[in-house]
RNA sequence: GCCCCUAUGGCGGAACUGGUAGACGCGUCCGACUCAAAAUCGGAUUCCGCAAGGAGUGCUGGUUCGAUUCCGGCUAGGGGCACCA
């Protein structure tokens, strides 16, 4: 079968009058794929003079075959790489493996597969998966992140950046299994258990190292204005993340006779010291030094703030928790009456890391704090009431007052607008002086959190850290790099293989000699991926992590100039991206670039129906769906029993609404699967997989075959010419204005709309193809879609490559239809002369208006009084009021 | 809990900057070709109605000559929340 179509292809190819066979995809693909790379058509050369465009999609983790998520991503990033090819750019597209992560340890567990044999297996099946594809890679440069090539510049960078100062080792908190003893993932922590011991899970505090991204915090911030192409909702969430907030920092002492030995004062941070004569309760975080002192002789309090450290470490689960407090028996006093004190209270959501673990609690103006007080049977207090409303009768029981409003109840702020009172409070509070420090601070305060880059796993890159009882941690000198991964481990025993190695970790100290042990933490695999875009420019140099001369500046590849990628990377991915961005320009790994992606594209998912048979879910394989008077019933292919049609949801094994790219490019090719996933939704949304769906993209691709092979054969020498009138000037005109129009869509990324303009032409073509193919046309239309079909050719080329390729062939054009120019249109043929105006009377249309282009606003609207549906409307009166506007409509208002 | 997004025919979606709602595709129906089927080609297809006409972009109120588009309130569905990548 392989043979007889391979044959028959080379037929097609070398005498296209005989093809009117299918398209055979089995044939032509690897044919055209195998053409491409033995002329290097995508290795890019960095001397080349030609503008520069680098483009990127976010690279894949080698999980052990590629999904239909991977195949809408590349799939897109080939277009805009070919298209911007074709548009006279050197392009840089380069392909690689974020290939260190967690699920090639839980492998090694369960299969008891090397890690390192795992990964680099599934990065061979994977790669060949994608070179089915056909995309324009340059697989000159693919890099592997767990490749001791990749990861010894990292931990170069590593040590560059603790140099200045950009590196901090300190205290954090873990998910911590007692019985695997072993640190947790989030994703491994379920319902607040360990995932395969079940046991509860504790909050651990561990020493750990961070890269001090909060350094940058307000750059981060500033910096998205400049990213005006991103979306507007990753920077909105980046932003939100950063966090910036502008408050006080109150500093209320303690009440002496409840104040425990050593302590005075309780440090609060707020944004809301306006409503400081609200405040009923101080809650302070479980870890608080306070809470701490408070629990060393008061059981009770201990075994609370026990409890809380068996909860989760994730903001969510922290905030949906039940909303829990005790009592310290601690007192503050009110700053700004001697006579008033107020209770401190441990409470599970206040968070140590964010202000300085404690605030103050105003019922009234917070729901979560109006809850915690009805709940504790504290005292609510409104202190800000809607403008207008009445201050003796103004109440607050269930829901609190968060909007703007008049303060009230507030002694020397009442009558102030919050934002005044906030200052009045400021001031006074800061003249104050409480153990030699003011009262309050204006401080302006982050969200975002240093980024904890240990992990206590092997699969990762290791850091290059020695620890010294004598000399402390000391940096692994850099001619001993990489501090490369053992090859002998074992996932026998719970927790970190690289901790309990026999040998690895043990090591001399490099500064006093003395016997010393290594860092067994491997870093985060976001560090893995923060700079792989950098070092796409210059893989090959061994020296350093970049090359200066052709990573950014004048003559460099970065910013990347379109960056593709899922959604779920909004944040973390893309600020780590930004945060070495930075800091590899502080430690001159960078010359000049200020952001990493000039241009951001989010995808959205491939999703797909799920189905429950008898037994649980089941594959789309595994059923047959039949329409009958409108409803789709589902059964078994097995044994015909009925199968519930469940939601449209994220493809994923679990439910097994998967459908395997494999299968679809072994049985339809790969142009089909491509344009499929261009084809039916706008990118940014998800897109619904359906065997219906693909379908219509196959039917697509054998239609243009047909109409271009059959035509081609009366098409040969003919050269191409634009027509000037009758059916040939209509062939023209939907050329050149199908060639803008999908230039257009191909820029703004609207891939699907760049298919209907295909379809439309197609449409178009159809007629006055099957005239040729009849032998019927004269010389001007022959001439007309001799050129359209060439512009055709260019135009699908970035969505169907291989196709494209055949139909260039069949035509006898030159060399590859990969390396021809996008063709230019001529805007004379993409403007009519005669306009068709829309006449609404009174908002509704009633009837049309064919008018010349260029007739002045008077004459349409003349032409538009004068049609009998308007006359009638009218009746006899005088039109109240008449807009015309240009070139767009005619509405008569009665 | 907090933050964000989305909502248009039977379905996926289109509609430029406030200007003809439903492009294009899928599905369905009718016809041609065929002994027949598939494939292909031609036509119809928002809903109600024989028609004239009317209604219509999740619901609701507003701004406007004109609202899918702008503003207010609501409802439903989806995503993210720092050790999955």
């Amino acid at each position: 079968m392989a043979a007889t179509s391979g044959l028959m292809s080379v037929l097609l190819c070398k005498f296209p009058a005989m093809a009117t066979e299918r398209y055979n995809p089995r044939a032509s693909e690897p044919k055209w794929q195998k053409a491409w790379a033995e002329a290097k058509l995508f290795e890019t050369d960095n001397k080349n003079p030609r503008p520069k465009y680098y483009v990127l999609e976010m690279f894949p983790y080698p999980s052990g075959r590629i999904h239909m998520g991977h195949v809408r991503n590349y799939a897109m990033g080939d277009v805009v790489a070919r298209y911007r090819r074709a548009n006279g750019f050197n392009v840089l597209h380069p392909m690689g493996w974020d290939a260190f992560g967690l699920p090639a340890e839980n492998a090694a567990r369960d299969n008891k597969v090397n890690p390192r044999d795992w990964t680099y297996a599934n990065i061979a099946t994977m790669r060949s998966q994608l070179k089915t594809m056909g995309l324009s890679l340059d697989w000159a440069r693919e890099i592997a992140t767990c490749d001791p090539s990749y990861y010894k510049h990292q931990q170069k960078m590593f040590l560059d950046f603790w140099k200045s100062g950009l590196v901090e080792r300190k205290s954090a908190k873990v998910n911590w299994d007692p019985v695997d003893m072993t640190v947790l993932a989030n994703e491994q922590v379920i319902d607040g258990k360990g995932w395969r011991s079940g046991a509860p899970v504790e909050q651990r505090d561990l020493t750990q190292w961070f890269f001090k991204i909060t350094s940058m915090s307000q750059d981060l911030l500033d910096s998205l204005d400049t990213l005006d192409r991103w979306p507007e909702k990753v920077k909105l969430m980046q932003a939100n993340w950063i966090g910036r907030s502008e408050g006080l920092l109150i500093r209320w002492p303690l009440a002496k006779d409840t104040a425990p030995q050593g302590e005075s004062e309780l440090e609060v941070y707020t944004t809301r010291p306006d409503t400081i004569f609200g405040a009923s309760f101080m809650a302070i975080a479980a870890d608080h030094a306070l809470a701490r002192k408070a629990a060393a002789n008061n059981p009770a309090l201990a075994a609370f703030i026990d409890e809380i450290k068996h909860g989760g470490t994730s903001v969510a689960e922290i905030e949906t928790a039940e909303k829990k407090g005790f009592d310290t028996g601690i007192r503050v006093v009110h700053p700004f009456d001697p006579s008033w004190t107020l209770p401190v209270y441990v409470a599970n959501f206040v968070l140590m890391d964010y202000g300085t673990g404690a605030i103050f609690g105003c019922p009234s103006g917070d729901q979560r704090d109006l809850d915690f007080a009805n709940k504790y049977g504290l005292p609510v207090v409104p202190v800000v009431m809607p403008e207008g409303a009445d201050a003796a009768s103004f109440q607050i029981t269930e829901t609190a007052y968060t909007d703007d409003g008049v303060m009230i109840n507030s002694r020397f702020l009442d009558g102030m607008k919050p934002t005044e009172a906030f200052n009045v409070v400021a001031d006074r509070l800061a003249a104050i002086s409480i153990g030699n420090r003011p009262m309050a601070e204006r401080k302006v305060q982050f969200r975002l959190r240093d980024w904890l880059i240990s992990r206590q796993r092997y699969w990762g890159c290791p850091i290059p850290v020695i620890h010294c009882d004598h000399c402390g941690s000391i940096p692994v000198p850099t001619n001993q790099l990489p501090v490369e991964l053992p090859q002998d481990v074992s996932f026998d025993k719970p927790g970190n293989p690289l901790d309990h190695h026999p040998t690895w970790k043990h090591v001399n100290c490099p500064q006093c000699g003395k016997p010393a042990r290594r860092d067994t933490d491997t870093m985060d695999t976001f560090v893995d991926s923060s700079w792989y875009f950098a070092r796409f420019t210059d893989p090959w140099n061994e020296a350093e992590p970049t090359t200066l001369s052709v990573v950014d500046g004048k003559n460099g590849w970065l910013p990347v100039n379109q960056y593709i990628g899922g959604i779920e990377h909004a944040i973390l991915h893309l600020l780590y991206s930004r945060f070495f961005t930075r800091a590899m320009k502080v430690t001159g790994h960078l010359n000049e670039v200020a952001e990493p992606f000039e241009g951001l594209f989010t995808q959205g998912m491939v999703v797909h129906e799920t189905y429950r048979g008898p037994n649980g879910w089941v594959t789309p394989a595994e059923i047959k769906i039949e329409e009958t008077e409108g409803t789709r019933r589902a059964t078994m292919l097995s044994d015909g029993a009925p199968v519930e049609i469940g939601a449209i949801e994220k493809m994923s094994k679990s439910k097994k609404n998967v459908v395997d790219p494999d299968d679809i490019l072994a049985s339809y090719g790969a142009d089909t699967a491509r344009f499929f996933m261009l084809s039916d939704s706008p990118p940014e949304r998800d897109v619904i997989w359906t065997e219906a769906g693909v379908e219509g993209a196959h039917r697509f691709v054998q239609r243009i075959w047909r109409l271009v092979s059959e035509a081609g054969e009366h098409l040969q020498g003919v050269a191409p010419a634009s027509g000037t009138e009758g059916d040939a000037l209509t062939i023209s005109k939907a050329a050149h204005k199908t060639v803008k129009l999908v230039g257009e869509d191909i820029e703004k990324l609207a891939f699907n709309k760049a298919v209907a303009r295909l379809y439309e032409f197609a449409n178009v073509l159809q007629p006055a193809l099957a005239d040729i193919a009849a032998g019927k046309a004269d010389s001007t239309l022959r001439a007309a879609c001799r050129q359209a079909l060439e512009m055709l050719c260019v135009l699908i080329a970035p969505m169907m490559p291989h196709l494209a390729e055949e139909c260039w062939a069949a035509l006898g054009g030159e060399e590859f239809v990969a390396s021809q120019s996008w063709p230019a249109f001529d805007p004379a043929l993409t403007v009519d002369n005669e306009i068709v105006y829309p006449i609404q009377i009174n908002g509704k249309k009633r009837g049309e208006l064919t008018i010349a282009r260029d007739a002045d606003q008077a004459a349409v609207e003349k032409a538009a009084l004068a049609l009998d549906a308007v006359i009638k409307a009218l009746d006899g009166k005088p039109p109240r009021k008449v807009i015309v506007v240009p070139q767009r409509i005619v509405n008569v208002v009665a």
